[in-house]
RNA sequence: GGACGAUUAGCUCAGCGGUAGAGCACUACAUUGACAUUGUAGGGGUCACUGGUUCAAUCCCAGUAUCGUCCA
């Protein structure tokens, strides 16, 4: 016996754990028939270690987990590859603020070396919650392959590839301006970095002249007619960080603006700094803005620092890695010290006491935050690893571009000459193998494209996509922390003459090695003359600033040995958490051993993201998938919605507006916060989270629940030896070809990506056609006195629930093979119940058309009775008059189902519709109840008029465009046809109605 | 300033070159019924605005307005 209800609390944990312990998550064994397409494919984005599940991930990992189940009962081999990120600063805050808490000595006294223990030991006793919390969603990935990023396979993996990528000139080392968090004292990569609109203020300062100089300032209106004519001797700059002037390199005017003309290529003092600096012309001014003049300060602006590699000025960093002002020859010293916000008030006060301050604006500005931080960022001048994301850039392009190729609008020009672009020419048509020019040539594989391709779904984000990656700028991979993956270069001295490469732009010599001993090698090697004994050994970075200190050089022999010492370094710096992710798709099936895995799972079929991934994450993949593999990481990419509060407010915990997945779980079960996600996430559009909505398709369990208690009270159980095209009963042809349509229809739904329609298919068809109608209709059948109906209804009806099961169990995997499990004995759970496929070709039409009428009937019926306040209780026999042959059958024929639910009583074919009747009509005949007494004959006169006027005006919209020539000559033939079917449809209908008008007595 | 998206029922949103849809909310009726976590019926829309293309536009195109997101 089933319970009174589903208990999601009990059942959800219970199921879980026994697909797990069965090992149903696990891809089933390779078959030999097995081709790529049995094989099934999605790597989880890696959430992070830290990271708690948050509505993002919920809907993520449900429609991850709707394709993973959907293919796994396709029969295909699936893999759903779970893990997590390391999550580099996120990580090492957490472990810091926790270690603060407890009172424990700071990282930097404890080492390198004990603190990366302690993260260790944080990772086992309190990471990665969130595998737990993705558990109940109900997520079948495989567990037992879980990885994480800073696993000794993914380890190797990193490594391995930076000493490639080095030795290929992709990575290097350069001194750049990069964004600089002072809070985690790192530098972080330019999508780190939120940019927040903040009320701020425009600083007017006065430059003075060198000397004193002076000259005439004109200012002109739109027409040329002068507003302002003064003799001034200093040029005004508008600024909003007042600080940085004490680095200024130059002001810079735009070449055009006549203002300045007069003094280009003189001098000005800057204040404070007593320095003098040059006014340049470039065209970055905006002589709008402010006074048109600018200053540049080149190591602290991404703007300037252009400006100053244009012009070759010089780039003071003023600054220290926690944005104090820094002491240097240029460093007035009163300002050392100070924090950048407390000297931006000394300076403002300082040029205010000199007289310079010329007025302070109220201004808005998009000031730069870090996202993990919430500091200012500060942009500086210093030394890191970058990818040269250009190069790599160009096959991740061509990749997408070959996916999108059928996106094409306006292919007319490409026509005539395909290959003037010089993109290659793909028709994804075609299979990858006869993938071909037009001139029948292979295409290339190399830099030029033609490693396959990949597409995003929608497929707008391609544009989003094309124009990041057409500005592609280099990718900074260091970071100051000591959690993640240690640079793998070691920096020793530079031997005399000796020049550096490129790659190296520092003042180190570097070398780059899988492992310590090799750079050992390679160092003796480099330090080697073949004339004096040569060592080298491996020392910390401390030490060796200690030992330079104490000797002023580097590389020099300890006093007192005849052996020539070298000391190099390990570099201090660890990798960007999203270089190894971007390894995620085949490092973590053991790449860069050649696998199994790697054989039948890569490339991935599909990855499920959300759009502000793409550039983190996305296109990191693509870039390292396509030059490590050869290969696209994956074919599609699902780019899916953002969950927003039921405000559309995106949520955060700033503004308390979070909700928590897990609470909604508690609540309403699992089941039916997926099925609402699922069914509200329509491609290019966002959700908002809806309670009222969960709590709806939490009834909607329960009305599956009690459909299966109808039919185990009604010993409805699944016949294995049933067959659906050997049913002879009308409404059991219908839900058979109803659930069959059902099921093709979800089928093209999740083909497309389109979840939000395959969810409304099933809804759709489970409540409304199978419990609203079905079970009604069934309820005369099983309750009757005809054995075989009744047997061939139970059948019947428990075939269609187990499709239903089957069909929703992507969607709502618990309580589907709760049922599953219950209603019969199974061969197998549900997870891995063969998907159905069945032919529709099979059914019979006639019944379809036959319970559709009935439908009508039944509903125009009831329709009739209620706007007519008959009470339910009030039973009729029905008059027919008018009817056809057919209809006279199908009367016949369904009248015991008929019966209860338009409470009728008894029927009887006529030539004349009583007096005092309630009429409708369906097709060509009237159905009359007599109920005289009970109706209001204004009151019926009224609904009989009110819906001839809707036919009517039906009809005249058919008449105006059957009356239009242009519409019978132009228009295709069948849409023609379909309005003369529609109008003589109508007609009768009005007819029918007009009759049944005249029926009534006066 | 640029890019993208949105504007459809009271609310949240689907949809589509030919007949406007769902969920929730609302109104009325129904409670020995598989199910009140329900059933039946009903009301409710110039599909933002202005042009254009078309036999036909809510849908395609252009522009406008408002809102949102991202970039500079």
């Amino acid at each position: 016996m089933l319970d009174k209800s589903f208990n999601p609390k009990e059942a959800e944990a219970r199921i879980y754990k026994k697909w797990e312990d069965d090992g149903a998550f696990e891809p089933r064994p390779a078959k030999d028939t097995d081709t790529k397409d049995d094989n099934y494919s999605i790597v989880i984005p890696p959430p992070n270690v830290t990271g708690n599940l948050h509505m993002g991930h919920a809907l993520n990992n449900t429609l991850q987990d709707i394709l993973i189940r959907y293919n796994r009962m396709l029969g295909k081999a699936v893999l759903w590859q779970p893990g997590m990120d390391h999550a580099g600063i996120a990580t090492q805050m957490v472990v810091e603020r926790q270690m603060a808490e407890a009172g424990e000595p700071r990282r930097t006294e404890i080492g390198r070396e004990a603190f990366i223990k302690k993260v260790w030991e944080w990772k086992e006793k309190s990471g990665g919650n969130i595998e737990k919390q993705t558990r109940r969603l109900g997520a079948s990935c495989d567990w037992s392959r879980t990885r994480f990023t800073m696993d000794k396979g993914l380890s190797d993996a990193v490594r391995k590839v930076f000493v490639q990528m080095y030795n290929e000139d992709l990575i290097y080392r350069d001194k750049r301006l990069v964004n600089w968090d002072p809070h985690f004292q790192t530098a972080i990569s330019n999508i780190e970095v939120e940019n927040v609109e903040r009320d701020g203020f425009f600083w007017h300062f006065k430059y003075p002249l060198e000397d004193g100089e002076t000259y005439e300032y004109v200012e002109k209106d739109e027409d040329g007619n002068v507003t302002l004519r003064e003799t001034r001797d200093y040029i005004s700059i508008a600024t909003t960080r007042p600080e940085t002037m004490l680095g200024d390199g130059a002001v810079a005017v735009h070449p055009s603006d006549e203002r300045y003309a007069p003094i280009v290529g003189k001098k000005v003092l800057l204040p404070l700094a007593g320095r003098y600096i040059p006014i340049i012309t470039d065209r970055y001014p905006d002589p709008d803005k402010g006074s048109g003049a600018v200053k540049i300060t080149g190591a602290h602006d991404f703007n300037d620092y252009e400006v100053a590699k244009r012009h070759n000025l010089p780039m003071h960093v003023i600054m220290d890695e926690k944005a104090r002002m820094k002491a240097s020859d240029i460093m007035p010293e009163k300002y050392v010290g100070m924090d950048r916000f407390e000297a931006r008030k000394a300076v403002v006060a300082d040029i205010d006491a000199l007289g310079l301050l010329e007025k302070i604006e109220d201004h808005k500005a998009a000031v730069p935050i870090g996202d993990r931080s919430g500091v200012v960022i500060e942009p500086m001048l210093t030394d890191q690893w970058y990818v040269d994301a250009k190069k790599l850039s160009v096959d991740a392009v061509a990749a997408m571009n070959a996916g999108h190729s059928g996106d094409n609008k306006t292919p007319s020009s490409s026509s005539a000459h395909p290959h003037e672009s010089g993109e290659p020419v793909q028709n994804i048509k075609r299979a990858p193998e006869a993938l071909t020019s037009s001139a029948g040539s292979p295409v290339k594989h190399g830099m030029s494209g033609g490693k396959g391709s990949a597409k995003f779904i929608p497929p707008n984000w391609k544009k989003t996509w094309d124009q990041w990656m057409n500005d592609i700028q280099p990718w900074c991979i260091s970071r100051q922390l000591w959690w993640g993956h240690r640079v793998p270069a070691w920096h020793g001295p530079l031997k005399a003459n000796d020049l550096l490469t490129s790659k190296e732009n520092s003042d180190r010599k570097i070398f780059v090695a899988m492992t310590e001993k090799e750079a050992l090698l390679q160092a003796e090697e480099y330090y080697n003359t073949g004339i004096e004994n040569v060592g080298v050994q491996v020392v910390e970075q401390r030490q060796i600033q200690d030992y330079e200190a104490s000797l002023s050089m580097f590389g020099s022999s300890f006093p007192g040995s005849h052996i020539k010492n070298y000391y190099i370094y390990r570099d201090p710096d660890v990798l960007d958490t999203w270089f190894s992710s971007g390894l995620w798709p085949f490092a973590t099936m053991g790449w860069p051993e050649q696998t199994d895995e790697l054989d039948r799972f890569y490339p991935t079929s599909t990855l499920v993201t959300a759009f502000d991934i793409i550039f983190f994450w996305v296109a990191r993949m693509m870039m390292q998938g396509l030059h490590l593999t050869g290969e696209v990481p994956f074919k599609d990419v699902y780019i899916h919605a953002l969950v927003l509060d039921e405000h559309g407010q995106k949520m955060s915990k700033s503004k308390g507006n979070v909700v928590d997945p897990l609470v909604l779980i508690d609540q309403y079960g699992a089941d039916a916060l997926r099925f609402s996600l699922a069914a509200q996430a329509a491609q290019g559009r966002n959700i908002r989270l809806s309670e009222p909505r969960i709590e709806g398709y939490r009834n909607f369990g329960t009305k599956l629940w009690n459909a299966a208690k109808f039919m185990e009270m009604n010993e409805c159980t699944s016949d294995p030896d049933f067959d659906y095209t050997k049913c002879q009963l009308g409404y059991n042809l219908w839900a058979i070809a109803k659930v069959i349509e059902t099921q093709k229809s979800v089928e093209r739904a999740l083909k497309d990506y389109r979840f939000n329609d395959a969810a409304d298919a099933i809804y759709k068809f489970a409540w409304g056609s199978f419990c609203g109608w079905y079970l009604e209709l069934s309820k005369p059948i099983l309750n009757g006195d005809n054995p075989e109906q009744i047997s061939e209804t139970r059948a019947a009806m428990a075939w269609v629930f187990d499709n239903i099961l089957k069909i929703l169990h992507p969607f709502m995997p618990f309580i589907t093979e709760e049922l599953w499990q219950k209603t019969a004995a199974r061969e197998t759970d549900l997870i891995l119940a063969p998907w159905p496929e069945y032919d529709l070709g099979k059914t019979n039409q006639n019944a379809l058309n036959d319970i559709d009428w009935l439908i009508e009937l039944v509903t125009s019926l009831r329709s009739a009775r209620a706007e007519m306040n008959i009470p339910p209780s009030k039973k009729a026999p029905m008059i027919i008059v008018g009817a056809s042959g057919e209809t006279r059958e199908r009367v016949e024929l369904y009248y015991p189902s008929i019966a209860p639910l338009a409470r009728i009583d008894g029927f009887e074919f006529a030539d004349s519709i009583p007096d005092g009747s309630l009429q409708t009509i369906v097709e060509e005949a009237t159905f009359a109840l007599p109920l005289s007494g009970l109706i209001d004959l204004d009151a019926e006169r009224a609904r009989l008029s009110k819906d001839m006027g809707k036919v009517e005006i039906e009809i005249k919209k058919i008449d105006g465009k059957l009356g239009n020539k242009n519409f019978t000559d132009r228009a295709p033939a069948h849409v023609v046809e379909q309005e003369h079917t529609r109008r003589a449809a109508y007609t009768l209908e009005l007819e029918k109605l007009q009759a049944a008008l005249d029926n009534l007595p006066d």
